[in-house]
DNA sequence: TTTTTAAACCTCGGAGTCGATATATCTTGC
DNA sequence: GCAAGATATATCGACTCCGAGGTTTAAAAA
C-alpha cells in the first residue's frame, strides 16, 4: 500500500521508495530489501506499475517505477475497505493517514476517520487482575504501565480532537459538493 | 515476552494470556492459537515455565503456566537489551513499557526511559518531495498527511513530558539507594 | 436426550519478512 | 591507477506469524 501510495506522487525507484517507507512506517523502521524488490515484483506482476531503466545519476542504473491505472485502482480499493489492523494499528493507520487523500471522495474519507474515531472510543482496559477485573490506572503500583495508560489516554484525546473537527469539515465539503450538484 | 511478563505476575493458562496479550500488544490487537501455543511450547521447551495440568473451571482442562528462575533471567535479558524495535515502534514500545517494573535496577529503568526519550528527540521527517527535500507540515497539501504530523508532533510532546519526569525520579530513588549503601 | 455454545488446546500449510549474500556502477580519495 | 564506499538491484533460506481446521470438555438450551 506505501509502495502504490509513494507511486501516485511520483514516479520513483526502488531505493527511494525504500527510504521514503522506512521513514513513514512505525517513524524510521527500515524496510528489507528482502521484502522490498519481491514485493515491488508482486505489484509489476499483478500490473499495478510499469518499470522504466534509467540511468543512475549517482550509480548503477535504476529501474523507474510508475503506477497504473490498475495500480490506482487496487490502492483505491485498499484505502476504501483496508484490514482491521489498518484502523487499530498506530502504525498501520498511519500509513491510511498518509495515502487517504487518494481517496478522492471526502465522504469516504470522512468514513474511515469515523472508523478510527469509533476505535479510539472505546475505553482502553490494558491490565487485568488475577480474577480478570479490569485494573483502573490509579490501582497500578508499576509506575511505567501508570504512565502507559496516562500517555494513551492523553495521546487518543488529541488524536479524538483532531479527527472530530476533521470530520466536520469533510461532511461540510461533501454538503456542499451535493448542493452544488443539486443545484440549489 | 508479553507472555513471560505476565507469568512473572501469577500463574496463568494460555486461554487467559490470549486475552491479556490481546488487550495490551497493540491494544486489542488479538494474537492468534497457532502463534500462541506454538510460542509457549518453544519457552517450554527452553525451560522458561512449566505446565500443570489443572481441572478447567468452566470447561476444559487447563495447563496452568508458571514462570521459572530461567524464565525470569530471559525476561530480565530481553528488557535490558532489547531489539531496536522495542524502542522505536510503538506497539513494541508498550510492551516495554508494560514489564519494564521486573527490571528491578531503577537505573536500568531510567536508561531504558532514556533511550527511547533520545529516539523521540529526532525530528520527525515523514514526507519527501521528488528532490528528496523533507516537506515541512505546513507545506503539505494533504489535511491527512498534516494532521498525521500535528498529531505526532503532540503526542511525542506528551510522551517526552512524561518520561522527563520519571527519568528524574528515577534517577533521584537510584542515587538515594547508593548513598543509603555509602551510609551517608 | 440431543444439540448448541463456549472454554481450552493444538497442528499444519501458506504468506510475509528478514538477514545474508551477491552483483553492477559510479565517485572519491590515496 | 586502484581500492574503498555509496548507489542500486536481486535472490535465497530461515524464521515468524496467521488462519483454517480440528479435538476435548462441560454447561446450557432445545
Amino acid at each position: 500500500m506505501a509502495i502504490l501510495g509513494f507511486l501516485r506522487d511520483f514516479p520513483l525507484h526502488g531505493y527511494d521508495l525504500k527510504n521514503r517507507v522506512a521513514s513513514l512506517a512505525g517513524h524510521v523502521r527500515p524496510i528489507a530489501d528482502g521484502t522490498l524488490y519481491p514485493t515491488i515484483k508482486k505489484l509489476e506482476d499483478a500490473q499495478c506499475l510499469t518499470r522504466r531503466t534509467a540511468p543512475g545519476s549517482v550509480a548503477a542504473p535504476r529501474h523507474m517505477l510508475e503506477i497504473t491505472q490498475t495500480g490506482t485502482d487496487q490502492l483505491r480499493r485498499w484505502l476504501r475497505d483496508p484490514e482491521p489492523g489498518f484502523i487499530t494499528d498506530d502504525n498501520k493507520w498511519y500509513v491510511m493517514l498518509a495515502f487517504l487523500h487518494h481517496l478522492e471522495n471526502p465522504r469516504e474519507q470522512a468514513l474511515m476517520l469515523a472508523r478510527r474515531r469509533e476505535f479510539l472510543d472505546q475505553p482502553a482496559q490494558l491490565f487485568f487482575d488475577a480474577d480478570g477485573a479490569p485494573i483502573p490506572p490509579e490501582r497500578l503500583e508499576s509506575p511505567f504501565r501508570k504512565g502507559l495508560m496516562q500517555i494513551h489516554r492523553s495521546t487518543n484525546l488529541t488524536e479524538i480532537d483532531w479527527l472530530d473537527r476533521q470530520i466536520a469539515e469533510l461532511n461540510q465539503r461533501a454538503g456542499y459538493a451535493v448542493r452544488q450538484r443539486e443545484g440549489s
